[in-house]
DNA sequence: TAGGAAAGTGAGTAATCACTCGCTTTTTGG
DNA sequence: CCAAAAAGCGAGTGATTACTCACTTTCCTA
């Protein structure tokens, strides 16, 4: 490893240097989809290049004829993710949405934010759990991913949480378990809906759990002495 | 694989026959250590029985004498975290802790269940990594854990959440949001205590983090209007 | 439409994989 | 104290691994 470039920096390098889909070759977009299956599916490690070729429809020669290892081919399909997906396009929507503050409350904000990651997350799902798994196992992912997205949803939320409190709309509270709970209640929305328990949460629309979530962040579950 | 029994119910028996570290040789003691160290920072698959022997200070034989093939060594790592621990361990406590309704209030219950869910994951951390980790791939893993542990602690939370939302204590809430909420919250401090925001988390002590984790599930983080 | 570049192929390669087996050493119980 | 059983060993197995390369086909453009 070349210990002159960080993996953020390499990374972004990387994804300048990737084609868009666009302009891949039929072959190429179907290597992609065929790892893409398979990582999500299998793991990294567990899926061959062999197989990645037969699923695709391909040579396996022709994989290495577009990515020069296979580590490069998952950096080809976690790379855009990272990147252009979970950091700015996470990040504009995120943006987006707290910068509104002056015309929404602090429940408004939070509900749509809950609605969005919610639908981000649906819409990308192979993609998030292929990140998730290699997160566990590459040190230089979860750390960009911690390091890009993590930090920077961290400083948003710190200001808006600042803002609202002297504002008066939020308790007086540690600002961290604060920040915590709003993304507590966040991974615990996804968590549920995808993992743990889908038949359950899918009893009631998306819209009412994520209503029902907001309600309880906001007020608690307690009824009040 | 024989349809005649469940994944649970081999695995029940799998933990049976398991010898307890006491009645392990010196060899056979080094070959899990070897092998939770590895599967814990490179994962099942990336782990070679080659490198596991090595780490060990084993002859590759020697693993093979006492585990019949690979995923063998996975599962003595496994089962007794899933049916040992996480099980009746994870249980008991959850049952102990949830029985003393008479004498605690709701807030004192969820205090206590955090605090000895913290300590677990903390003694614990390396098999609860490979736990999760697996359950990622396997998808026999997977359902056992959410067959026996999540259900089980669905039913317990459903009935004290019941009974105290009679008693008036609780917000006449969603059940299922509730349960919700308390789990995330309960997931959100393992996670940055353990993988996100451990140097952030460590400003204030455990017993802090959780009381106010408690303070915000009970009465939100809004004033009230 | 000629010709060079890019894309695609699949047999071949060295390395590594999980696992076996014939052997020696250590432990155990009568 | 001895014999059988258990534990330990490491060279060797065929299968599979990621990857290469000489070759053919397709595509682009001058």
């Amino acid at each position: 490893m070349d210990s002159g470039k960080s993996f953020e920096e390499s990374l972004l390098q990387f994804v300048e240097e990737l084609k868009d889909e666009s302009e891949m070759t039929e072959k190429q977009r179907s290597i992609m989809q065929a790892a893409i299956k398979l990582f999500a599916t299998k793991g990294f490690h567990a899926s061959s290049t062999a197989e990645i070729a037969k699923e695709a429809g391909v040579a396996e020669g022709t994989i290495f004829r577009h990515y020069k290892s296979k580590k490069d081919i998952l950096l080809a399909v976690v790379a855009p993710v990272l990147v252009k997906i979970a950091a700015p396009f996470i990040l504009r929507d995120v943006r987006e949405i707290f910068n509104r503050q002056k015309e929404l409350s602090f429940g408004e904000i939070i509900r749509e934010l809950y609605q969005n990651r919610l639908n981000l997350v649906a819409a990308n799902e192979k993609h998030v759990r292929i990140l998730l798994q290699e997160a566990f196992f590459h040190d230089e992912i979860r750390e960009t991913l911690l390091s890009t997205v993590f930090q920077e949803i961290k400083r948003l939320a710190a200001q808006l949480i600042k803002d609202r409190t002297r504002a008066g709309e939020l308790r007086p509270l540690p600002s961290d378990a604060v920040f915590r709970a709003i993304l507590s209640s966040m991974i615990g929305l996804v968590l549920f809906k995808h993992v743990t328990d889908p038949d359950e949460f899918a009893k009631r629309t998306d819209e009412e759990q994520v209503a029902a979530t907001v309600d309880i962040l906001l007020y608690g579950i307690a009824n009040r002495p």
